[in-house]
DNA sequence: TAAAAAAGTTAGGCATGACTAACAAGTTTT
DNA sequence: AAAACTTGTTAGTCATGCCTAACTTTTTTA
């Protein structure tokens, strides 16, 4: 199954700008997004993210007046969505099959989501009978880049006396995940907030005969739904 | 398993042409390979090939005096190993998990040999049970980078009458392997050679109930055993 | 509304890894 | 041994993608 998208022989760094662009819009629930923001993101600085999207403008990938906000193209985001596929779907093959644990995955999915095959993808996408989420609990986009957003709502939310079910996480970084699993948290774990502590927000929790205390900035990144 | 080339930090064309060296050192059996030969390996200029080699004497992977041929150092042969075991890995799993065919591994293969990740490594022989050749018949090096030699003779070797197993093959472009199979050869296949052309040195074979005839390089590119 | 701050842009550099053109050293040929 | 050829090296250029410093434009705040 040969893929439009590689008609586009876009860099490694061309491709990882549109990720980021995407990312940002969806994490951020906005439509456009300012040069120093995207900077930010990538951890670069404004100059370089300044004359990486003058090359993406030029390829149409990327839209914007002078001195305005960025926005993605429709191709722009297509590419940036099958990017999403391919990490994910990397980052479910190697939590699945090469026993890496949630927080080992993400690392390498970066260099593996630049690998140039889209056979390669349809068939570990088949290999592994069609995963509906990566292993943070991300919806993978469909081949034909059709994708639903993440939950939103996130454990910050809740009011003391409420009861949710994690779904999802919204940090991939090592620090944060091997936090969540020392705390014994996972996905699918039944959480029920005991009181949000008036002083600084913070949540008291209870799961699986546990309670503990975790910092609003933790609470933040917790994606539930409602039980 | 941590693997300590991951101290080094090779760029992917520092890797490249360190692989290069290593192949070249074993497909012409020598021992040291001169400066434009490694540039026409590569399909690079023998400028960039001069330039690339400097730094990579500044690591200490390769030697040579002024205008003298290049040797690997014992450390630079190492990278090399561990390059080509990861390379060899990915086609077996592309050929045997991925439904790719043996003339399409190849490519993709050299993008993931350059996957930074032992665990990754160690894990895919794993998951494949440890194999011992990759798709095209050659040897695989274990995770202390020992390995065998790929045989050495050719079905061009042969003299009329006498009969083979076709071992590896010493060609990876898409144009040798698709003609290979059209003819109906594999590996594994038990070849009788009917007779060699006295005119070009072309060589009539037979197998499961068809007969040949092939040309004198291709015949150079088939590796076999005697039977 | 004028000053200050933030956001975006431009200019000039640097490293990597290609290239061509010119040159130097080593190897054959005559 | 000199000429011719092959091989290796150097110099200068280019594209990519990063940087800092300085500048311009827009937005915020006093
Ligand atoms: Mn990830
Ligand atoms: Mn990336
Ligand atoms: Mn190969
Ligand atoms: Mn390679």
């Amino acid at each position: 199954m040969t893929n439009k998208f590689y008609s586009y022989d876009l860099t490694k760094s061309e491709e990882d700008y549109l990720k980021a662009l995407f990312q940002i819009i969806i994490e951020s629930e906005v439509t456009k997004v300012g040069n120093n923001q995207l900077a930010e993101y990538l951890k670069v600085s404004p100059a370089s993210a300044n004359n990486m999207i003058k090359k993406l403008k030029g390829k149409k990938l990327v839209i914007s007046e002078k001195y305005g906000k960025l926005e993605l193209t429709s191709e722009g985001k297509e590419i940036a969505v099958w990017l999403v596929r391919k990490h994910r779907l990397w980052e479910t093959f190697l939590y699945k099959y090469m026993n890496f644990s949630w927080d080992e995955v993400h690392e390498v999915a970066e260099q593996l989501e630049h690998i140039r095959s889209a056979k390669l993808i349809d068939e570990l996408d088949r290999f592994m009978d069609y995963p509906q989420k990566d292993p943070h609990g991300d919806i993978i986009p469909d081949e034909k880049g059709n994708y639903e957003l993440t939950p939103k709502i996130t454990l910050s939310h809740l009011k003391g006396g409420e009861r949710c079910r994690l779904v999802a996480v919204n940090d991939s970084s090592v620090a944060f995940l091997k936090y969540v699993s020392e705390i014994g948290l996972a996905l699918s774990s039944e959480i029920k907030v005991e009181e949000v502590v008036e002083f600084d927000r913070s949540v008291r929790i209870s799961f699986s005969d546990r309670t503990e205390t975790v910092s609003r900035k933790f609470a933040d990144n917790i994606f539930v739904e409602l039980l």
